[in-house]
DNA sequence: CACAAGTATTATAAATCTGTTACGTTATGC
DNA sequence: GCATAACGTAACAGATTTATAATACTTGTG
């Protein structure tokens, strides 16, 4: 179990930082950050972390820079950070040493997900453990996501969703019968520099359930207005 | 059952080692590294390696040199990494003592693919074991990949694919119903040094409908675009 | 060295998705 | 029932993503 995984957050912007802390956190890891990439050097050499979230572009001693001095002493993961058009072409490569990246701007849970699967694959490699829990593949009454195949279907028949979709199918039925307001939906499902219409999730939800209601009436009355909160995806036990 | 098979990785270059580390351990190999000839030579001589991968050019003790010295012992399969232009032609041939050799840069799947080939000759000259499970086969409704004769047929008909798409369709087809994104693609397909623009994953996916589709609609109909997301093959189970 | 086949890049067109707005509908409290 | 607030719906413009085609580059071969 990686109970209380470790992970240091390095980023020069405050609000990415606790941004990102904020969504650990919930999710129980225990979380340190620094601002720069000196003190990441320090901090990553002298604690042993499990992920490390690295910024790329930093001023003085950047995420590369850092990644590779730490690559000489320990071999903990990395995960870096790069805006949109960075060179992520050399993150990519293995020249640098990181695990993973991910580009800005992020979805908070993008991150969450990633750390995650991250230990995961680090786990496996190292202890060989029957992890095999992890199936990506989600099963209810009239509908089914399989995560591998990116394919929902509702009562056996297959749906084509677009990619925010998608996204907010899956965030709704991974918490089934959990209500969630549109602010927090906004937040999770969107990216994090979207500050859009609150109204903008009512029209995927429209969206979402008439395309699940071409197929199956069943399917598309999962998703349930909570009248003056949100919206939650409901799961019937007649 | 070659379950958890015990690979060497001698490379000077460590981000080599790493490379292959990773996607060797993906498939569940036992992998240990050495940084030049003197050590692995060491190392598999004290230990029962499954297979040795060893780079040709090192400084001081090169492959050739780590493999005539192992060979006056044991009989460990070697497969040996060279580089474009150095004497690959030594090594094919059979004084060194050598199962096999990659030519830098390699894509890390043949790598895997090459271990895995010859392990299974391997233990085949070994045990006559009743391993015919590695089919080198795939057949589906419209199409069908013979690994060993490298032929595609949609519908009964040949079809000439250049190195790139065929590999590109094996990939794909390998994992049916399985999304990847370009990202994955290239680095899985390509070489590992390989950078290149995510909108070349397009246009061999173009060319490889194209011709298919020139033979059998269905066939080309199995490769299908997730938007937002990448490529899959689709198996219709009609 | 020229040629051909294969491959990568780029530019452009086409398809698709997305957020917003405006307006219609439904629920709620009085 | 009425006013109000919250939600549903439809349509549009702009943005994003993919398909296609054309071009340039690379590589192997004779």
């Amino acid at each position: 179990m990686e109970a209380n995984a470790k992970v240091l957050v390095v980023d020069d912007e405050e609000r990415i930082r606790r941004l990102i802390r904020m969504y650990l956190e919930r999710e129980d890891f225990l979380v340190e950050e620094a601002d720069n990439g000196k003190d990441a050097l320090d901090l990553s050499l002298n604690n042993d972390y499990d992920v490390i979230l690295l910024d790329l572009m930093m001023p003085e001693m950047d995420g590369i820079e850092v990644c590779e001095a730490l690559r000489k002493e320990k071999n903990t993961p990395v995960i870096m950070l790069t805006a949109k058009g960075e060179e992520a072409n050399r993150v990519q490569g293995f020249e640098v040493g990181t695990d993973d990246y991910i580009v800005k701007p992020f979805s908070p849970r993008e991150v969450v997900l990633r750390v995650k699967a991250l230990l995961r694959r680090v786990s496996q490699t190292n202890f060989k453990s029957d992890d095999t829990t992890t199936k990506e593949l989600l099963v209810f009454p009239h509908l089914t996501i399989d995560h591998d195949a990116h394919r929902v279907t509702a009562d056996g028949k297959e749906i084509s969703l677009t990619p925010k979709e998608y996204e907010l199918l899956c965030f709704l039925a991974s918490a089934p019968d959990k209500v969630f307001n549109r602010e927090l939906l906004l937040k999770e499902v969107w990216q994090y520099e979207f500050f859009g219409d609150l109204r903008t999730v009512d029209t995927h939800v429209k969206r979402l359930r008439e395309k699940l209601n071409n197929v199956s009436k069943e399917a598309s009355k999962m998703i349930v207005t909570v009248w003056g909160v949100g919206y939650k995806f409901e799961v019937d036990d007649v």
